[in-house]
DNA sequence: GTCTATATTTTGATAGAC
DNA sequence: GTCTATCAAAATATAGAC
């Protein structure tokens, strides 16, 4: 609550080979903990160890485990709504901006590895933590994939397709894949098809390029608000 | 360890109208507590509670709070193998049978609502949880997707979609959607978009199956052995 | 099978010196 | 800003009567 405005942090005082400081190796660390073992399982020792700080400089820096989660909750929403408003500022076709929308979440999955496994645990986890700021930026990303669909909708390229359940269909896989690489890693010695090397990761975002589109194709699904009177049978 | 051979429970010693027993009311407590706050957030005083027990039963079922939690996770994945190994016995085409698989998995989560959760957090915590019985049932869906999708590569009507990929893309937005469900509910007060009202469910299934079959189409991806020469430019 | 009471450990958080 | 020492609450697990 107290510390949401950030100060531009002292760049002119830091001499240029300092070290990470400690409140930034305590981001670090607490985003690896919370990442591997969720807002309950993480333990503020470890955490604090991790960082190399003592486990009362955690508290001084944030008033408690749930701000500091907060905190780091807030960075990643906050990176992932910046990047696709960013990305799709461009001038293309509504496939290569939907195209550009997958590849950057991609990319910023891939450059922050905690992000998927802390974003997926905190949806099964109902949200518990996600205030109103945060909300804001689930907001911003999944505005912009709206617009997305709905100028190919314009332009008749795109169907009806649901800005929910179109982000549902990107962000899955992505989370998913990522979130369970060490999973895999760990059952790939009983079933090697699970093995990373196996499972090229291009593969995936490709995988996800050509079924999102193909998903969001004029009369590919019904349309948002389905008809009355036509009850389509159930198979 | 020591109950994992279950017995043929007291089918003729109870009454008919007899309420569930305590250890079942048990297992559905823990899988609804599990569900919402994973296994660290779990407490057992909770799911004794919520299953009308003492918590000394509890320990008289279960060894312990893991063993409680691996219980689950076995029947999980137990349940989901049978289900999408018998559905994939009917002699169909290569695409209808996907579509069934996909329709499977999808209406065993709906019967089951914590199985979501619950599996998103497993593949979060790395499988910490997941022992070597329980490893084998996940073989067991991959393997009935593999079939699939190798028959359908014989036939021509799919191309050299890699198992791990489809199953990522099909089980991802099921998952998702499926485990965010009370977390878009909380947002939707502030972003009504996220409505559960505003978000029909058989879409989701319809636009993974729509997905899935155009990204495992012929040529839809690179085949699974990338070729040695021909270095395919960055777009 | 069921319950009460309790032991033991872990863990989030703070006080207060430097 | 940093550290030591420590508290108080919570939580897992068990002992043992019925």
């Amino acid at each position: 609550m107290v510390s949401r405005i950030k100060p531009l942090r002292r760049v002119a005082s830091r001499r240029a080979a300092t070290p990470a400081p400690s409140r930034d190796r305590l981001l670090e660390a607490a985003a690896q903990e919370f990442a591997a073992r969720g807002f309950d399982g993480a333990k503020v020792d470890r955490i604090a160890a991790r960082a190399r700080i003592n486990k009362a400089m955690l508290y001084y820096h944030f008033h408690n485990k749930a701000d500091l989660y907060r905190a780091i909750l807030a960075e990643l929403f906050r990176t992932m709504a910046e990047a696709v408003t960013r990305a799709c500022d461009a001038a293309l076709t509504p496939e290569a901006q939907l195209r550009l929308f997958i590849r950057t979440i991609a990319a910023e999955m891939a450059a922050r590895p905690h992000y998927p496994a802390i974003w997926l645990r905190e949806m099964a986890e109902g949200g518990r933590h996600v205030d109103a700021p945060i909300v804001g930026e689930l907001r911003s990303v999944l505005d912009v994939l709206a617009r997305i669909l709905q100028r190919g909708r314009k332009e008749g390229v795109f169907g009806g397709a649901h800005p929910v359940i179109t982000q549902m269909g990107i962000v899955g896989p992505l989370l998913l894949f990522a979130a369970s690489a060490p999973a895999r890693e760990r059952f790939s010695r009983l079933v090697p098809q699970f093995s990373a090397a196996a499972v090229p990761v291009d593969a995936l975002v490709t995988h996800v390029e050509t079924a999102t589109l193909a998903a969001v194709a004029p009369a590919a699904s019904q349309p948002v608000a389905p008809r009355r009177s036509s009850r389509r049978p159930r198979r």
